[in-house]
DNA sequence: CTGAAAGCGCTTACAG
DNA sequence: CTGAAAGCGCTTACAG
């Protein structure tokens, strides 16, 4: 009986000597394709590729991490109970444990108190950090993390620094599509409920509609705008006020979510059926557009790819960083999309109390 | 002018060398004491402990992982939108972090599509597999899980099956200390909005409703109570249930925070005023209690300790298996609290139109 | 542009 | 119960 040596692996796939040796070269060059590194010719680059390919080749970032230290990525973030921080949540994770880098999360729902948070995410080991709304907006945050020479991307401000890396949709546009849509439904007289005043995707949205409105050769008078703070309770009074008026709008055009079904709150409680008596739009299609009942009209923010878009642009940063080159200030651009619902769909909602 | 050799560590802290310097024995043992293995002797242990301790030695999962391979913690998880859902991911998330397990996510909101949604976990890579609401009420998903072997623990599950860990809250007793409250505040006349029927939390809380009112000796009408999925839309049906007759209940105590806010959305349609003309009870705490207006009056149930007793439940078991032993069962049982806001307190909340 | 050697921090598989 | 040796898969730091 030949002893079997137990086999000391710890991984089922390929590593980089099978992918050096049906290439041809060192496990050193494999090495540096996988990184993409630039000193590597065409030629050899190719034949990594493919021998990598057709083993099925997967890095072990475990083991790379254990070479070179974990890759730290940090996530500034507020307000964890939105919908939005969720949604932005999952897809850094999600993306975070493909790529090998660990999700460090530190809370600052202050301002103040945004230079201790930042110092904490880096004493606990962050390479690079996640600047998430309304966060991104923090000129004095992203300059703190600039000085000290911190890799960072925000992630959906409206005004995009020239030198800090951003993922982001086209707020402008979206609200602007939105308006359009509401336009060709014929309706002339719409409100509009404003975001956080600080936020600049919140002021993009609003001089849309204004744009539009003034396109469309229509006047706004000052009670048909009412301001807000994105949240619930803000759009409750932003409602009371818009909806008190013997004058009402034909449609309420909330800056998102949480505030549009704030106003259809109202609305039912003025006896108002949406969207027969009034039609009601949100932004951002978070999850309680499809909670409240009419569903909501709104423009659809890919907030999970924006956040894995930015991991991968942070992590691209980090180790360009850590190879000395410079990583280049890159600003990406998502696609939004307007969902239609019930919420303005005068064929299709039935009423509150009956169903 | 000598050369000074670059540092070759991707580590700033302590290692498992240092420790062993500093305890006088070797790395190996230093292993063994952190993973708890049990050859050791306690003087050695307590050497070795202490010598941690004072170098605040940590362990560097990233070469744990490259050695032993990356500890895969899958997660079959329904529903992703939802708060609850929304705050045990964070939890596991955070706690997968810290303890070196890598989350692996796998979506199955279909009872049908369990099977293939744990065949494609195993393939991903989970070494062990957290099974949250509903899922956790699936003893055939549960069986299946024990058949091969898998190291399994169930989250929020009202009746723990013998064999397999489970984290969750007393919800019989949850709901009880809700119905006690009501009671003391003198209302006699209680509805209940049921929870999805296959999900054992429902089952109890609906009990413990029952028996409350039973043991207070208040009878129950049969038009008191009102089926519901725990959506917000399947509570807008209850809630026109129940409110539709001209005998109205003064309190609803719903199953859970979402058809708890539909309630009150129905409420404020028929002009009647939370909490003066209704009382309006939840169970959960998840964000919807703080967001709707009035805020919620409801049992806080612990979602992100539970998510991390889960992950490290797991981890424990996962490490235990490799080693050779049996992972012993482990039944853990989390605090509830009881939150009282503004939906229940007469003196408190004001009009949902004047503000 | 490419490779041989050494090492990251930890654990497996022995041997005592 | 404890330790010396070898190895995990990958990358750093050289050298050419």
């Amino acid at each position: 009986m030949v002893p079997v040596k137990k086999t000391d692996r710890s991984q089922s796939g390929a590593t980089i000597y099978d992918v050096a040796r049906v290439a041809g070269v060192s496990a050193m060059t494999v090495s540096r394709v996988m990184n993409r590194n630039t000193y590597v010719s065409e030629t050899t680059r190719d034949k990594v590729t493919a021998a990598a390919a057709s083993l099925n080749y997967q890095v072990n970032t475990a083991a790379r991490a254990a070479r070179v230290g974990t890759l730290g990525v940090g996530l500034l973030y507020s307000n964890p109970s939105s919908a939005y921080m969720s949604a932005f949540l999952v897809g850094a994770m999600e993306r975070c444990s493909q790529s090998g880098g660990q999700l460090i999360l530190e809370r600052c729902d202050d301002m103040r108190s945004q230079r201790n948070a930042i110092a904490r995410l880096i004493a606990n080991g962050a390479d690079g950090i996640l600047v998430p709304p309304p966060l991104c907006d923090s000129k004095s945050a992203l300059k703190q993390l600039d000085q000290i020479g911190m890799p960072t991307v925000a992630i959906a401000t409206g005004r995009p620094l020239a030198g800090v890396s951003a993922v982001r949709i086209d707020d402008y546009a979206g609200a602007m599509a939105m308006m359009q849509y509401l336009l060709s439904l014929g309706h002339k007289d719409i409100a509009f409920v404003q975001g956080d005043p600080l936020h600049t995707p919140a002021q993009l949205r609003y001089q849309a509609y204004l744009d539009a409105m003034a396109q469309a050769g229509l006047s706004v008078a000052p009670e048909r705008v009412a301001p807000g703070l994105f949240t619930y309770r803000s759009g409750l009074n932003a409602a009371r006020q818009l909806l008190g008026n013997k004058s009402r709008p034909t449609a309420i055009f909330a800056a998102n979510d949480d505030m549009a079904a704030a106003v259809i709150a109202v609305a039912h409680g003025l006896h108002l059926q949406v969207p027969q008596d009034l039609v009601v739009c949100g932004f951002d299609d978070t999850p309680v557009a499809t909670a409240v009942w009419p569903e909501l009209t709104t423009v659809h923010q890919p907030i999970g790819d924006m956040a894995r878009a930015a991991v991968d642009m942070l992590i691209e940063q980090i180790r360009r960083r850590r190879a000395g080159e410079t990583a280049p200030v890159q600003h990406q651009l998502l696609p939004f999309t307007l969902i239609t619902r019930e919420s303005s769909d005068p064929a299709a909602a039935p009423d509150l109390l009956t169903g």
